[in-house]
DNA sequence: CCGAATCTGGACTATTATGGTCGGGTTTAA
DNA sequence: TTAAACCCGACCATAATAGTCCAGATTCGG
């Protein structure tokens, strides 16, 4: 529970890789995976997706880890607590809910949490 | 990635409902698990554990949403990031690793969100 | 231009974590 | 005193995650 993926952490080891490398550089995901002894097949997966979000063409320094964390998971990654999202006729009180809401609260600042740290704090 | 498991939900909506109950009041987990549509063993067990941590002899409004999980989830809940706790042997910048420290940072800002929700900002 | 290395991406397997169930013995309260 | 509720370990089902395999496309150094 709450752990980053280990698709993510390899995705943030990889960028930070790259972001220390210096600009101009150029970094082979076969080169990083082995470096790291990250499976291949995962970490180019994982560059994969990065790169369809346009997320190695930025400026490492400035990513955040939520949009890294976004990309890779390919969701908003939004509904916290699952009574809502999921079956909300199932709950009797689902109308005069009162854990719904401090816990959207809650979600809101758990991503802020993700969108206040850079790759730039890790070099 | 990142939802509260269903044990932690039905924890949660039990507390508040007993919360909501007003002191005094008896509930029984039956009643509860009947009342939310929960299957009551895994509801019972969820309880049973809240019990063993005195989360249920405690006032239920000032409770932490945080200790609800910890006592639910059995674990401190330390280690947002695997390559430090599993097999630091295995990367090879360990010792000069610049990722761990934000991201235990990180944790701790999360693991204070959680501290930060009391269940009587949900009645 | 050629060959080797690398990348792409789908299909597949393995491993865990989660959610849920069953049942037998124990306590509790009408 | 007996039904209902609780305790608790063992168990099963499903889903999510992690990792693998492989065949075709691409890229790059020479
Ligand atoms: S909607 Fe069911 S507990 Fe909130
Ligand atoms: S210890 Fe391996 S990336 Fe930090």
């Amino acid at each position: 529970m709450f752990q980053l993926s280990k698709k993510v952490e390899y995705g943030l080891i990889a960028i930070r890789h790259m972001a220390a490398g210096g600009p101009g550089q150029i970094h082979t995901a076969k080169e990083i995976a082995d470096r790291y002894h990250i499976p291949y097949e995962l970490l180019a997966k994982v560059m994969q997706k990065l790169a369809k979000n346009y997320i190695l063409a930025r400026n490492p320094a400035e990513l955040k880890v939520a949009a890294i964390i976004n990309a890779i998971e390919g969701k908003p990654n939004v509904t916290i607590i699952q009574c809502e999202a999921e079956s909300p006729e199932n709950c009797i009180i689902h109308d005069t809910c009162t854990i719904k809401n401090p816990l959207v609260k809650l979600q809101l600042n758990i991503n802020r949490v993700f969108e206040d740290l850079s790759i730039g704090e890790m070099v």
